[in-house]
RNA sequence: GGUUCCGUAGCUCAGUUGGAUAGAGCAACAGCCUUCUAAGCUGUGGGUCGAGCGUUCGAGUCGCUCCGGAAUCACCA
């Protein structure tokens, strides 16, 4: 539509100033609702070429194209702007030729595709996921989802960061206070009990600290000698010098911590290719540090720690190895990145982590550089802002920590009181009544999250909790629903989306709107994968399914009489059915049938 | 202090490569269920797009300077 447009307004410069120009002087955009047509053009790029006034330049251009164009029922100015009506019927054959091209945007994967590797989730194995985890966890999904769509080789992967001193602290507490506690015979989830032996831990330190300092030790001996704390890092020492015993207590409780984020991430929906473990990178990036020092491309201090130098980047110097040899955080995402080029060779790498880390990401790629990697060009830092609750940041000291697994039960909790209050869903097994109230209290959430531009903070109120009305995941899954009960009761009667004749079907301006959505999609998607924007793709659910309430509510679509137009409507609003559940898969947001 | 990001309605957020009179939802108020699902639809009120200057025919959008907020600049991860 739009390049018929386009060749039309061309042709027409030619033909009337016998002057070309290029294409992106010919703007042309969607008409504003309040004006009437569908495109518009705006003449102010051509008035060199025509010598007019803006009037005159687009009345000339309009004639020219409702005399030549078929598909131009009328036209009309305003100031420097062309409004051009297409014809309806022009808008009947373009919804049957989306629904012929049937891929809607969506790209398969070739043998030549692009390999991007998604790093997203990045727990510790000592505490469960929090809200701002599931920012990420959503997004990271999405995001595979999206670039998936737009036709390129997604591996997802989880980096697990699994040891270092705040692991030993979990341990050194369970094995002193434990008493033998295990997820089987406490009945609680993995996950949670190593976390609270990790806050057991901080609070007799705590403990232990006023104490020293009460005996008259400076805050400072206190800290570095409560004995809690030394029993951490002669843990630490043991573990990483292999002993059976630390080893094996480690494996056991990160097993714990693992089936409890299988809960988590099965809950979420998110999924992964490819597992790594900060336990298994280390080293390597210990590796890498020392020969690339050896080459002379980084410096050693007289304490024997080792240095990148990036003040020429305009950066500061980082350190990368300590003065006793042990790796830091750096040292191991160069392992990681090394690794995971090995093993898959990728074209781009996408680490869905926090705006809190972004000058550690801009190090990373910079001393991969430098230790001439030429793939760490690849390195993409999708940077997303924090969740903050209306106090503010969320503090686990003070208990505001929103807890994922706590969240998703209130949601799907929420979905059910809500249902039950609207007095929907009779008929059903409780077992299938509780997997909708689960798809819809997760639908909430996951919209929530993700309608917001990724790169701003946003806030969270748990007070106000998460609506279900409105600009809601559910408002969209509530259009889906009734699109299916609509084809549902169609077919029931035998009315079904049969053979589109559409040839003398006028559309009304409702069904041209959404048409003009569902033609849209396919740059959407290209637009979002390219953004990597999750939420231009949740923003544009919302509009369509907005567009197709209103439509619902004003025509009939089974009752309509005429045949033609009865058939019309049904797969238009199939189409949209379609796309909507496209849109929403692209979120990682399930669709339920009835709700 | 250096670097990066953010600032749009009372609140939560949209706003495509600069285009016309800046949009939704929530909250408030007023309507609409004998009808394909009312988690819906319709209407009313609500804005110096943080401030100023500049570029442009045209700026919420681009540039500069301020103001306000966040993050980071660890031998934490």
């Amino acid at each position: 539509m739009e390049n018929l447009l386009r060749k039309g307004i061309r042709e027409a410069l030619i033909s009337l100033y016998k002057s070309d120009v290029p294409d992106e002087s010919i703007q042309l955009q969607k008409t504003r609702k309040e004006f009437s047509g569908d495109m518009t053009l705006v003449v102010f790029p051509l008035l060199k070429n025509s010598h007019r006034s803006p009037e005159q330049t687009a009345n000339d251009i309009g004639e020219y194209l409702l005399g030549n164009l078929k598909s131009v029922s009328s036209f009309n100015v305003i100031k420097g702007f062309l409004n051009i009506t297409v014809a309806p019927r022009e808008w009947a054959s373009r919804l049957q030729s989306i629904r012929v091209t049937r891929n809607w945007g969506f790209t398969e994967a070739g043998p030549e595709a692009e390999v991007i590797v998604i790093e997203y989730s990045s727990p510790n194995t000592n505490k469960p996921l929090h809200l701002g985890h599931i920012r990420n966890n959503l997004l990271g999904f999405s995001l595979s989802r999206l670039t998936a769509a737009a036709g390129k080789k997604v591996i997802r992967t989880n980096i697990v960061n699994d040891r270092g001193i705040h692991i030993c602290k979990s341990m050194v507490a369970w094995k002193l206070f434990g008493n033998g506690e295990t997820p089987e015979n406490s009945r609680k989830k993995g996950d949670h009990l190593v976390g609270e032996y990790y806050v057991l831990f901080d609070r007799k330190y705590k403990e232990q600290v006023a104490g020293l300092e009460a005996a008259g030790s400076t805050p400072e001996e206190a800290r570095e000698n409560a004995p809690l704390m030394l029993a951490a890092r002669e843990m630490l020492l043991r573990w990483e010098a292999g002993d059976a015993e630390t080893l094996s207590l480690w494996k056991m409780m990160n097993s714990w911590v693992y089936a409890g984020f299988d809960v988590t991430y099965k809950a979420l929906g998110v999924e992964f290719d490819r597992i790594y473990y900060e336990s298994e990178t280390y080293k390597t990036g210990r590796q890498l540090v020392l020969e690339a020092l050896n080459s002379g491309l980084l410096f050693r201090k007289d304490d024997g720690s080792v240095w990148v130098d990036l003040t020429a980047e305009k950066l500061d110097q980082k350190l990368l190895l300590r003065s006793d040899g042990t790796a830091v955080y750096m040292t191991q995402d160069l392992g990681t990145a090394v690794l995971r080029y090995n093993d898959f060779s990728f074209n781009r790498h996408i680490y869905v982590v926090g705006n809190e880390q972004n000058y550690h990401f801009q190090v990373l790629a910079l001393v991969l550089l430098r230790m001439g990697y030429q793939w760490a060009r690849g390195l993409h830092h999708f940077s997303y802002g924090m969740v903050e609750l209306p106090e503010g940041k969320m503090k686990s000291r003070e208990g505001t920590v929103v807890d994922a697994d706590d969240l998703i039960t209130e949601m799907t909790d929420t979905a059910r009181a809500m249902s039950q209050e609207l007095g929907k869903l009779g008929g059903f097994t409780e077992s299938e009544k509780e997997d909708i109230f689960r798809k819809i209290g997760l639908g909430a959430l996951k919209y929530y999250i993700l309608k917001v531009d990724p790169k701003k903070n946003m806030t969270f109120n748990p007070a106000e909790s998460i609506d279900f009305n409105g600009n809601t995941g559910p408002f969209i899954q509530y259009t889906y629903t009734r699109i299916k009960s609509v084809l549902n009761k169609g077919m029931e009667t035998g009315i079904t989306p049969g053979e589109p004749l559409f040839d003398d079907v006028t559309p009304d301006p409702k069904e041209i709107n959404i048409i003009k959505l569902l033609n849209d999609f396919p740059a959407v998607v290209s637009e979002a994968a390219e953004a990597l924007s999750p939420s231009l793709i949740a923003n544009y659910c919302y509009d369509l399914s907005r567009e197709f309430n209103q439509f619902y509510h004003d025509l009939p679509i089974l009752g309509e009489e005429n045949r033609e137009k009865r058939n019309f409507r049904l797969n238009l609003t199939e189409m949209t059915g379609i796309i909507i559940e496209k849109g929403l898969w692209l979120l990682g947001i399930e669709a339920p049938e009835r709700m």
